[in-house]
DNA sequence: CGACGGGACGC
DNA sequence: CGACGGGACGC
């Protein structure tokens, strides 16, 4: 399935660059920021010449983000001009240029548990990052919620890790801007013309983990604000890289014999030596203290594997930005990607550097890291892996199986669930005593049989459904779960009854035919 | 005992 | 500096 309609949603890269262009360089300077699913160099159709244009596919959304915000503005080996990363327009909307583009690309539209507040759901989601605003819709009369909303990032990056990492139960979609294409609003015009030009302090200029004091202008007008503020401004390297100058490496462009000393020197000193660090279920303290041990500096890493959050303190506020920079996405294991905080409010920047510390005493193979320390990283888990300081997901001989640490049996290695729209072949009737079990948990633990479409509570209860594409994987979840435990919760895996109040139609050989 | 989920922004 | 190819549904 080399071609797929089905591609997440921005997940590609259009990117300016000038004549002459060497895709195996663009693979090359791309490629460390995620799976990529397609290079196009687009060529005249008649003189078959450069047109100036590459779209690159990411597999998914973040490593799209990640790349332009990194990428924009550099230059690629080979190509004099530095060049221009966007998130592309879906095909269906060509060159059109929506007064509100940023929108799709920051904002979140999302299905909010009733009885949640704005604050909490602002606090549930500002473990991705900054939060321009959170917004949960009301009843106009009795104020009560309408059980959705809208989160808005200042950063595409964040807005795609949110959507990736939340709670599925959020049901996370990028957001359609506000109002409809081309009705054009002369406020958002002007507004978008003096951002562009003149960019003036905003939101986008805030640091990224200010905490609550975000100064005097944060009131009720904030979500006008934030809707207006600096959009069509995503391009510009300078306005989605988190950390105020100096910057590291990546938005400086190529670095040349700058070593990493230099670089830990040349972070902003946030203030802050301690990271709150998102990890992925499964993780252990023994990994990710490996992990984060490989940045200098650090002093402690402690990990709570039930809840997967962990938090680390480096010597200095340098070494914690750094350490922060170049861990915070990090994808292990594949698919998941480690989520890194500032874990408190940074003081006022003072100019102490980080004391000597040398790379070599980290035992990184050829850790001279002057290129790309990203990837040297990304080898030494490799190495770290192949050396079996691993996280303890797999266990024992039987690589069928492994140790999970939300759960006390060995459980198959966790599949790929069915889409979305697969027909339902079996459900199953999940009950947790005596509390619920976070979703993504559930996910992690119904996915690992197959076909799994969907699982989930119903909202406020411990009870909820598992749906499967196949019989044989819904009964194999029954006799590998039931009586289970599953963070701290006994669980009842039964099949499903019928639907209660479902118009029965018994005719056999009726089977969905997708529609379109 | 424990049985059925939610969906677009006041102008 | 600003926008769209190749491939292709089904044994």
């Amino acid at each position: 399935m080399a071609y797929n309609h089905n591609v997440p949603e921005n997940c590609r890269l259009f990117i300016l660059v000038g004549k002459g262009i060497k895709e195996d360089a663009f693979r090359e300077a791309f490629g460390k920021y995620g799976k990529i699913e397609d290079v196009w160099v687009v060529k005249d159709r008649r003189s078959n010449e450069d047109k100036g244009v590459v779209y690159i596919t990411f597999s998914k959304a973040s490593e799209a983000a990640l790349a332009m915000q990194e990428m924009n503005g550099r230059v690629v080996p080979g190509h004099p001009k530095p060049i221009k990363v966007l998130i592309a327009n879906s095909k269906r909307d060509g060159s059109v240029r929506d007064p509100h583009e940023d929108e799709k690309i920051l904002r979140l539209f999302l299905i909010i548990p009733k009885s949640m507040s704005e604050d909490e759901l602002r606090r549930e989601f500002e473990q991705y990052g900054d939060i321009d605003y959170a917004t949960i819709l009301r009843d106009k009369n009795n104020g009560e919620s309408k059980g959705f909303g809208y989160v808005k990032f200042f950063r595409p990056y964040h807005a795609a890790l949110a959507l990736e990492n939340c709670d599925r139960s959020f049901k996370p979609k990028f957001a359609e801007p506000k109002m409809p294409r081309g009705d054009r609003d002369n406020d958002y015009e002007m507004d978008y013309q003096y951002s562009r030009e003149t960019r003036p302090p905003g939101p986008f200029f805030r640091g990224p983990d200010r905490g609550p004091d975000r100064g005097p202008d944060r009131g009720p007008d904030r979500h006008e604000r934030g809707t207006k503020r600096g959009f069509s401004e995503y391009s510009g390297r300078d306005d989605y890289h988190d950390d105020g100058p100096p910057r590291s490496r990546f938005s400086h462009g190529p670095v040349v014999g700058e070593g990493p000393m230099e670089m830990i020197q040349n972070y902003a000193n946030s203030g802050c030596q301690r990271l709150h660090v998102t990890a992925p279920l499964g993780l252990t303290q023994q990994y990710l203290t490996r992990l984060f041990s490989l940045i200098p500096g650090l002093e402690y890493c402690d990990l709570n594997e039930a809840t997967g959050i962990a938090y680390a303190r480096y010597t200095t506020p340098q070494c914690a930005a750094y350490a922060k920079d170049k861990l915070d996405g990090f994808e292990y294991p594949l698919g998941s990607r480690l989520i890194v905080r500032f874990a408190d409010v940074p003081n006022v920047p003072d100019l102490k550097t980080a004391s000597a510390m040398n790379f070599e005493n980290y035992g990184i193979p050829g850790s001279s890291l002057e290129r790309d320390e990203c990837d040297t990283i990304r080898k030494a888990a490799l190495i770290l892996e192949k050396a079996g300081i691993n996280p303890d997901r797999v266990l024992a001989s039987d690589n069928s199986v492994e140790r999970v640490t939300y759960c006390n049996i060995l459980l198959p290695l966790p599949k790929p669930l069915s889409p979305e729209d697969s027909s339902l072949a079996q459900r199953l009737f999940i009950v947790c005593q005596p509390a619920a079990v976070p979703e993504r948990i559930l996910r992690d633990a119904f996915c690992r049989f197959g076909d799994l479409i969907d699982v989930y509570l119903l909202s406020g209860r411990n009870y909820g459904y598992a749906k499967y594409a196949s019989k044989e994987c819904a009964m194999k979840a029954i006799s590998v779960l039931h009586g289970q435990s599953i963070a701290g919760q006994r669980l009842k895996v039964l099949e499903a009854e019928p639907p209660k109040d479902e118009n029965r139609r018994e005719g056999r050989d009726r089977h969905d035919s997708h529609s379109e």
